[in-house]
Parts: C-alpha cells; sequence; structure tokens
DNA sequence: ATGATATCTGTAACCGGTTACACATTTTGA
DNA sequence: TCAAAATGTGTAACCGGTTACAGATATCAT
C-alpha cells in the first residue's frame, strides 16, 4: 500500500505537503502541486480512509439501522438515504436490528466507534430514552423518540382516517382496524385516525392487533373472520399484514373486494404486484428517507434546522380491493 | 473520550499493560490485570475501534455488495449472511449497487480503504475480469465470476428444468419462458435447464427475456400472450417476475392456474403473499447467504477450502399458480 | 550455585494521515 | 525603503491502539 510518505519521496516535497495538495488545504506552490499530483498519479495513491478518520474523527459514513430488513418498506427508505448521503458524500452503513433491542444498542454503540457523523433511526423498537446522550447527531424516521431528536413521519392519523372514511364512503358496514404493535406511535396513530371517523360516523367495529407481519396478519384474520363473518372491510396498518388479510379471506371463500374490501398502509411497490392490486395508504417513502438523510447531515454540519418535526402527508391510491358498492339491499 | 492512556494513568501501569490485557496477549500479572479491569470499569472505557484497525489492518467488518436492495430475495441472503456473521465475532456492512459497474468498483475500493477483511459479492452485473487482483479475499454468491474466486449458487440448471417437467406434466402444451438478463450466468442456466427438457419432450415454447423486475415482466408478458394465445404455461426466472406475469394474465382475463400455469423461481416469502400463493423453485436461501459467509471467514482467517464451487440443490414448492390438467380435451 | 528460561513491565516506534508551529521567502503598501 | 502581510514548506507531534525490544525479577534445572 502507498502512503504520503512515498508520495512525498517521489514528488520530492514532505508529507505536509502532500496533504495539502489532497485536502486543498494551506498554501502550495504551482511546481509543488504539480510534481505531488504526478506522483499520485504514477504511484496510484488513495489516501487511507482509516489514518484519515482516526485524526479527524469523523469517517463520512451515517448508520441507518432498520427493525427488519426484510419489510420491503424500509430497503426502499434506505434507498432514499442512500442516494441523497452519496450526493453529499457520505456513505451509508445499513444496520438490521431485528426489532431487537440489544442489537439496536449495539449497532449504536459499534457504529459510535467507527466514528460514524450520524445516525438515522427507524427501529419498531421502543428502546431506550437517553438519546439524549448517545452523544452523535440523531434523526428518528417514521418512528418518534423525543423532542430533542428532529423527526420525519408520514401523517399517521390522517392516513388512518382517511383508510376509514375510504372503507365508508365505499360502503363498508363493519370495520376491522389490524393494528400495528401496541406503543409503536406509528401504528398508535393511525389507530386514532381510524378510531375517530369510525366513531363519528358511528359504523360498527372491531380492533385487533397484528404486528406488521404477513403470518401474523393471516393468523389474527381467520380468526376474526371466524368470529365476525360480517366484516366487510379490513384496514390493515401496513401492506405486508393486507396481504395476509387477503390470504385468509380467500381462504375462506371471500371475495376480495366484493364481499370485503382492504386497504393496506405504506405504498410499497409490493401492493401492485398483488391480484387483485392493493388500495392503500401511500406514505411518501422516498421523500421521507430523503428528508431524513438531510435533515442529519444538517445536523452534522452544524446548520441550523427551521423545525423538528416534520410530518410529510399521505396519500389514497385506490386500486382493486376497494370498490364502491352500488346501494342496494338492507 | 477515555484513551487507553486514561486507563494506564488511573491504573498506574503502562499503555502497554492495558493493551496486554484487552487482547489477553503477553504476560500481566494478576495485580496489574485487575487494576486496569477496575480502571477499565470506572472509567467506562470502550477501545477505539479505528485506532484499532488503522494498527491491525483488519477491521473485522466484512461487506455485503447486492445488485438490488429492492430485491426481497437479497435482504433475505443479507439476514444469513449477517447472523453467521456476527457469530464469528464480524459486522456486515451491506452496500447497494444499484446493478450499476461503477457504483460495484467505488464500494469495492471504498471498502478495501476501511479495511474490510472479506467481500461478498452477489451482483447481477457482469462487470469487471480483474477480481483476482482485488487483493481482499472475496466469495461470490448467487453468481459466477472466476475459477478462483469460491463460489455459492444454487442448482440453476436443475431449477429450470424441474419448473420445464412441472409444467409439463401438469399439462401445459405451451410453455414461455421469462428469461432472465443475458449473460448473467444464473439466467443462462435456469434458461438451458427450461430448454433441454422442452426440446426433449417436443413440447412448443417461446423464450422472451425479462429481466428479474416486476413491470418488465409485466409488459412483456401482456405482448407475449396478444401473440401466442394459447400459451398455458410460464417459467419465469424469479419470482417477482412471475408476479408480473400474473398480473398481466389476470389483465387479460386469463385465469391463472386454469387457463395459464405460472410458477417462479426464488422462493422468497413473498410468493406466498400471493393469491394465489405461488409455484415455485426454491433457492435455499438462507443456506447460500450462510454458506458464502462462512467460506468467506474460513479465507480471511486462512483455512483450507473443500471447494472452491458449491451448488445448492433448489427445491419445487407446488403451490396454487400450478395444478395437473384432467386430461380432457384437444 | 549458576546459567537458562519464564514472567512482568515500560519505552518508544509504528499504523497513515493531519496540522500547529517555526522559519523562510515573496509581495504589498505607505 | 522597510515593516507588515501573504505565501510556501518542512519538522514534529498527534489521533488511539499495538507490539518489538530491552531490562528486571522470579523460577527452574543441573
Amino acid at each position: 500500500m502507498t502512503t504520503i510518505r512515498d508520495v512525498a519521496k517521489h514528488a520530492n516535497v514532505s508529507a505536509a505537503t502532500v496533504s495539502r495538495v489532497l485536502n486543498k488545504k494551506g498554501y502550495v506552490s504551482k511546481e509543488a502541486e504539480e510534481a505531488v499530483l504526478t506522483a499520485i498519479k504514477e504511484l496510484n495513491f488513495r489516501p487511507n480512509a482509516v489514518a484519515r478518520t482516526l485524526y479527524n474523527k469523523s469517517s463520512r459514513m451515517i448508520g441507518l439501522i432498520v427493525p427488519d430488513i426484510t419489510n420491503p418498506f424500509f430497503p426502499e427508505l434506505a434507498r432514499a438515504v442512500e442516494d441523497v448521503a452519496l450526493t453529499y458524500g457520505y456513505t451509508v452503513v445499513l444496520c438490521n436490528a431485528d426489532g431487537n433491542v440489544e442489537k439496536e444498542h449495539n449497532y449504536i454503540e459499534a457504529l459510535k466507534q467507527k466514528y460514524v457523523d450520524g445516525i438515522i433511526l427507524t427501529t419498531n423498537q421502543l428502546s431506550f430514552s437517553d438519546e439524549e446522550e448517545v452523544g452523535v447527531p440523531m434523526v428518528a424516521l417514521d418512528r418518534i423518540i423525543g423532542s430533542k431528536i428532529p423527526t420525519v413521519v408520514s401523517s399517521n392519523e390522517e392516513g388512518g382516517a382517511a383508510a376509514a372514511r375510504h372503507l365508508i364512503e365505499n360502503g363498508c358496514r363493519f370495520l376491522a382496524h389490524l393494528r400495528g404493535p401496541k406503543g409503536l406511535a406509528t401504528a398508535e396513530d393511525r389507530l386514532s385516525g381510524f378510531r375517530k371517523v369510525v366513531e363519528q360516523s358511528g359504523v360498527a367495529n372491531v380492533i385487533v392487533e397484528a404486528d406488521f407481519h404477513f403470518e401474523k396478519s393471516e393468523q389474527v384474520t381467520a380468526k376474526l373472520l371466524e368470529h365476525h363473518p360480517t366484516i366487510d372491510g379490513i384496514f390493515a396498518s401496513s401492506d405486508v399484514s393486507a396481504a395476509g388479510a387477503i390470504k385468509a379471506a380467500t381462504a375462506m371463500g371471500k371475495k376480495v373486494p366484493d364481499d370485503l374490501q382492504v386497504i393496506g398502509f405504506d405504498g410499497i411497490p409490493f401492493g401492485e404486484m398483488l391480484v387483485p392490486s392493493l388500495t392503500t395508504i401511500a406514505q411518501p417513502i422516498y421523500k421521507m428517507g430523503a428528508m431524513a438523510a438531510r435533515l442529519l447531515i444538517k445536523l452534522i454540519e452544524n446548520k441550523p434546522l427551521e423545525r423538528f418535526y416534520y410530518e410529510l402527508p399521505t396519500e389514497l391510491i385506490k386500486r382493486q380491493t376497494t370498490r364502491r358498492k352500488e346501494e342496494n339491499n338492507e
């Protein structure tokens, strides 16, 4: 491996001068600069990132901690974060905390040790309270931690309300909500929006817990439809969860959307791949990731933030798992 | 940040002794060890990973380069790699090359600079030929690079053959294969297996190119079914691609599996979420990832490899998009 | 008793960049 | 014309661990 001192020798200057050329910092004469540049070319020199990081206490990396890389929502988010990070010259380190608080802590510690410049946290888990003491710039994404940590979420409550409204407008008389994990702010907000609309309109409804996963949602829905065969509208708190609901319903002989309408939440490409394609409350996933990355970088570079809380609008995407019923029976 | 010298001062020993305690290397007296351990506790000292890496030229990290984190196949693989890596004390850095050769190169360079101990390459892209000169242990996963690089793949050819056989046994008379990208060994092998069976049995067939993506497969299938309305069996070279085919067929009023049977390739959880659930040739995704990780770690630790080429068996998983036709018409 | 070996510890150099500082030389401006 | 400011460059210390080496004791074998 070529070092800066090899280059220096080759160019007949000191290591300091080479460093100055590399960083375009301080005074360097034209001749020296040229000599260094040629030497760098000839020796195919690349400055050692680790040595740099050690002195600078900055690695130009940002950590992105996700709860479940297997849920397509997060890769989507990761891409956005990465795109923005790369344009600002940062590299992204993706960490899969697996919904495990301990693993999350370990990653945060490991990242700090690696001198990452900042961390974006998207964990499902409700974990710790001492985030302020982490000592590294942090941004919360699709998750609410505390008032001191800049936060990017979508309008979960309004989205939940919109989902309920859509089902009701489509003629559903008995709604179910497959809510997300308890204690998770985004899930609570979706529930709360749903509840408000449903209570206000007086539509029959039932709420059951299903984490965001497919199998669990399938099981829960099967049980739910058994107990309440007249349910004709389901709002699932994630698209994957909605797929589970559809699966269970179909297995019981219910037709979607004729017997049962289903609406998801997230707006991942996955929803379009289903047949029938999934109606959903879409989050602006890419925008959320991009915004979180930009906020973090501002934080890192000590630029002022206008706000600490950004709520991006969700959008109802009507596809084939819901449709307006004709006014007919009853 | 507490350094090793702070600890040394606190324990009344030299930094060298502290380092010896940390690494359990060399002679240290009981008393000294205890003093150091207490000092470490009291100061809450964590050795700096970057400094360590700089001297050791090893970061205990391994890089995993994937072509498209958005394709659920890869997160699945990543989890396996991570699981194994963690048990051996390595951290995984996930890089999304985006099917972009240049990005892949950049990542490899960046990883080398960070002193990663090894790299697992899974890229779709056919990229470069000088892998032997990378200078870092490497393993190819789901991709064939060169004879010098240990390789883990599944039995793509046999899988392709099994897919064709299954469709034929189920009574299909006119098969189509949505092949993967040209030049990609895994895609070629699947095609080759398919072709052999089809030629041997004399079944009518047509082959069209569709990368592994959903939209492309949907478009290609729509065109295909328009030109050849009598196609009654499709083998898609990925599960996501199969979903695209199903979508297109359904949009044209064809029923799956009654009018058209579809079989995918990969065996990602996604296939089960579809309605009807997807028949597929499943790769042992987790095993592949785990094996690649173990191979890489052996390589890193200079342990001997038994072989340089591991082909893991695929498995036909019959679900709802295929089914035996009764002998009836014609 | 005595040389050989094992145990213990500290000093200083090293990994590969970065930069404060000192010292020169050149340019500016009054 | 001469001090002040700007420009150019090298030395050496630093980031925070690691380790070769040397010197000091303790233990062992003969």
